[in-house]
RNA sequence: GGCGGCAUAGCCAAGUGGUAAGGCAACGGUCUGCAAAACCGUUAUUCACCGGUUCAAAUCCGGUUGCCGCCUCCA
């Protein structure tokens, strides 16, 4: 089995070799606490969290290590605006950080460290930096300089002498080189400092990751991860860091997602566009927002629109539909229960299966769009072989259906029980919406009344009403259950 | 100005040399009192356009058009 995967520094899909395996070390970038989660820190999160449970899966050992930015300028002047201290900034966001990802079911990463743990270090590394030559400090500040590394510009393809000085911002006449980045900073009045040799003050945005990543997983690792904007400057000045200090290559494999659109523009301040993760909550299940971001190849951009979402949602349903008519099937059930003690042995049979064919789709750089193809098709297949007969096609669906589960694990989707999952989904929409259960449940009975005195019109009527507010009935053989259709 | 990406059916989307996955939507059929769900079938002789390479190209090369991202703290 191997897995290729698409390295940024090379610009190519690389066969993956770890350095050690069976372990695999890994980087994220996790946020700067100073606001609430986005949408897009759902995609690049989820993206991640994908790949190392697909990881896992296929056997690897794998570390994964991502940080909590939890002191920075913006972290302070939101801190200012509000008129308490920076931590309690930070703490709040981190929090939320905690809700939103969990409720997406994200796993928590193996370590979480935060800036403000990591200061010692932090300040290790940059004197190693100093008396390299590397960097050097300048009122209260030091800088990077970036004349000193010569594979400065690689990850992004540029050239120190291409780039244009202050193209955005006011060129620092102080600094060796315009593009000399900061890796500590003086303090200012009221702002959260720390000692160091340079005075009291705190590290810039970089050079944590350059330390964590040290401290956890090595001077070397196998793969470093974040969003397409971190490429530069943020990693391209880890880069200059990491290797700048130990003379060594720092991460092997750079993997970047792509950006979210709302409705075809960027996500900006400007354009006050910013989607919270908690909000599209309040509106969306969290599977559904899950099958959303990982239905495009997570390097292209993806667009967010209810639309989109609302596909998502009659995708999702209809695998959970599947799921829910096995589960009223007492010989599935049965089945369950009998496989269950032979996992290993199952596993051991399922050459060729849709669980074969998922793996070659996510082998190929974690192809979750091509990885869906497969799951609808065993969803499609397994739904075909219980309508011709469930006893006599049994062994097969038991087999599709231990795949759609693993598959779904892997996704991270598909971990409740199907009726849990459209009581849910109901309770998400009749939040917004003017629905009554209990007036349905009524309706229901008076339509079941009708109907058992032939009285169709009167059945039909009731129905019909019920379709003009979306919400569909389906009468099934045990009884009729009320959904909430897709508009 | 520099660097990079993208253009596939009504919509979303996979597919990087061997003859177009999958989802949503729509229509027809089976099932049903009628529906819903499910299944079957139909919906791209064609992959922005023009050339070239090749036995063979959505896939490689050159050019054109259009859209987008990055170029100092935004995932």
């Amino acid at each position: 089995m191997t897995i290729r995967i698409y390295n940024t520094l090379s610009r190519q899909k690389e066969t993956f070799e770890p350095m050690n395996p069976p372990y695999v070390r890994l980087y994220v970038c996790g946020p700067t606490v100073y606001d609430s989660c986005h949408i897009g820190h759902a995609r690049s999160t989820v993206v991640f969290d994908v790949i190392v449970r697909y990881l896992r899966a296929v056997g690897y050992d794998v570390t994964y290590i991502r940080n909590f930015t939890d002191v920075d300028d913006k972290i302070i002047d939101r801190a200012n605006q509000l008129g308490v201290d920076a931590m309690t900034v930070a703490e709040k966001y981190i929090a939320e950080f905690y809700e939103d990802m969990d409720a997406l079911h994200v796993m928590r990463a193996d370590h979480e460290p935060r800036v403000t743990g990591f200061i010692e270090p932090i300040v290790e590394f940059i004197g190693v930096l100093i008396d390299k030559g590397m960097a050097y400090p300048l009122e209260g500040d030091v800088y990077y300089s970036v004349e000193a590394f010569s594979g400065y510009g690689k990850l992004s393809g540029r050239k120190l002498d291409e780039m244009e000085a202050g193209a955005r911002v006011g060129i620092d006449a102080r600094k060796n080189n315009p593009f000399d980045f900061a890796l500590w900073k003086a303090a200012k009045p009221g702002e959260p400092a720390w000692e160091s040799p340079w005075g009291m003050g705190r590290p810039g945005w970089h050079i944590e990751c350059s330390a964590m990543s040290w401290k956890h997983l090595g001077e070397t690792f196998d793969i470093h991860g974040g969003g397409k904007d971190l490429i530069f400057p943020h990693h391209e000045n880890e880069i200059a860091q990491s290797e700048g200090a130990f003379g060594k290559p720092f991460a092997r494999y750079w993997v970047h997602n792509g950006f979210v659109n709302i409705n075809q523009e960027k996500m900006s301040k400007s354009l006050g566009n910013f989607l919270m993760i908690k909000d599209v909550l309040k509106q969306y299940h969290p599977e559904v927002v899950r099958l959303f971001l990982l239905s495009n190849h997570y390097r292209s951009p993806i667009d967010f629109s209810d639309k989109a979402l609302d596909e998502a949602r009659a995708g999702l349903d209809r695998i959970y539909t599947l799921l829910e008519r096995m589960a009223g099937s007492p010989e599935i059930i049965e089945g369950t229960q009998r496989t269950q003690g032979t996992e290993v042995a199952e596993e051991d049979s399922d050459a060729g299966s849709y669980w074969d064919r998922f793996t070659e789709a996510m082998n190929d750089d974690f192809n979750t769009a091509l990885g869906f193809g497969v799951l609808f098709e065993a969803v499609r297949e397994t739904n075909s072989l219980m309508d011709a007969g469930l006893s006599e096609n049994l062994p097969r669906i038991m087999e599709n259906r231990a795949d759609i589960l693993k598959m779904g694990e892997i996704l991270g989707i598909l971990f409740q029980p199907p009726a849990q999952y459209f009581e849910e989904r109901k309770a998400k929409e009749m939040a917004g919406a003017d629905i009554d259960p209990a007036e349905i449940e009524d309706l229901i009975v008076q339509r079941a009344e009708a109907r058992k005195g032939k009285d169709f019109k009167r059945a039909d009527e009731i129905r019909d009403g019920l379709a003009a507010k979306n919400i569909i009935l389906e009468d099934r053989p045990d009884g009729t259950v009320w959904k909430i259709g897709n508009e």
